[in-house]
DNA sequence: GTCTATATTGCGATAGAC
DNA sequence: GTCTATCGCAATATAGAC
């Protein structure tokens, strides 16, 4: 058998539907008959529906916090802008459900909010100001900037892409072949913009 | 008194619930109290609580129908650009419900999706992109630029900007004191980019 | 149009057998 | 650790009085 026990299968079938349906479009029979386990198993290994959803959204933003890894290298802030772009297309092809979990979450708030993922977007948004404020302090940037506004127009070209897929999925090719080509155009406007 | 009817007070008083909590987190009873009416009014004038929640998500949703007027303009696609961001800008401070369903909606969607988000957000992308290829054939943009990429860029720095609000009212400004500069800093990345 | 009362279903959680 | 059975409650919806 592929998972060793039942906790691991029922965090693998609530991931999915919490993030298609959010936490209250779910059930907490529903995910016990998705893990093929006994729905008593919830409270048994996580003392309740809202303990497992908080399992899931702890598994799903662990990732966001190797942006801080970006901070660290020895490169152009430039460089660092497209490395968080790279990495942030990279984590959303790998894990399709985390843009669901952080928008849902944003808009939605439930207790998770405050303690897991306030933190982490702050976190990776904290890096990108701190970016942006070096590369104005080393004059890479034209000088009537504001890091805080700058920092987010960047994480919003980047995200809203994958946000608005299930909208303009018939107007936009979302394909991952055409990764490296979003990536350079996003660059390519935040850096020297979209005029000839 | 200020209502007319139960019907508008229904609608008033789930606009702001729907919007915090989501479909699925909202009973029909909790906004049946907070209009202050029975809440058997609720099956009488819409028929149940999903048709309340479209009543509410076809109202919300209007002012975007308003986006192609500035198609129409007779103006540079530069300046459309502007005048959407602006548009966007001034229909989130009057209305602060209609981002939540936006992306409530992109994440978890209801049945609402297909007959009234999506096409909602297919027209005001569909006239981004028509705007940014009219500039490309009038030379006035970098004619490496892909139009659907650079206008979901344009869409993400403003509408990302007030998505994450809650996460990152801390770190940023997002005061209303602010628009005009937020505006101009989104439009300067967007022409011209970051660098020196 | 508006009310009360209720029908019906589904929810999360757990007691207790094995 | 896993099961069945069930408790207690909240959900949406509506029948029927006024």
């Amino acid at each position: 058998m592929a998972d060793n026990d039942a906790r691991s299968a029922l965090i693998a079938a609530a991931t999915p539907l919490f993030a298609a349906k959010g936490f209250n479009g779910v059930s907490v029979r529903e995910v016990a008959a998705a893990a093929g386990v006994n729905l008593s198993m919830i409270s048994y290994y996580f003392g309740g529906k809202e303990k497992l959803y908080a399992a899931v959204l702890t598994e799903q933003f662990a990732p966001l916090q190797r942006v801080a890894e970006i901070q660290l290298m020895d490169t152009d802030p430039l460089m660092k802008f497209e490395l968080y772009v790279r990495a942030t297309v990279a984590r959303y092809r790998k894990n399709p459900y985390l843009l669901r979990f952080y928008t849902s979450e944003l808009t939605n708030p439930t207790p998770c909010f405050d303690t897991i993922v306030k933190p982490a977007i702050k976190g990776v948004v904290q890096i990108l100001i701190e970016t942006l404020r070096d590369g104005l302090s080393h004059e890479k940037f034209r000088d009537d900037l504001d890091p805080t506004d700058t920092a987010l127009a960047l994480a919003g070209m980047i995200n809203f892409y994958f946000l608005l897929e299930p909208a303009t999925g018939e107007l936009v090719d979302h394909a991952p072949e055409r990764d490296e080509e979003l990536i350079r155009h996003i660059m390519d406007i935040f850096t020297t913009g979209v005029l000839r």
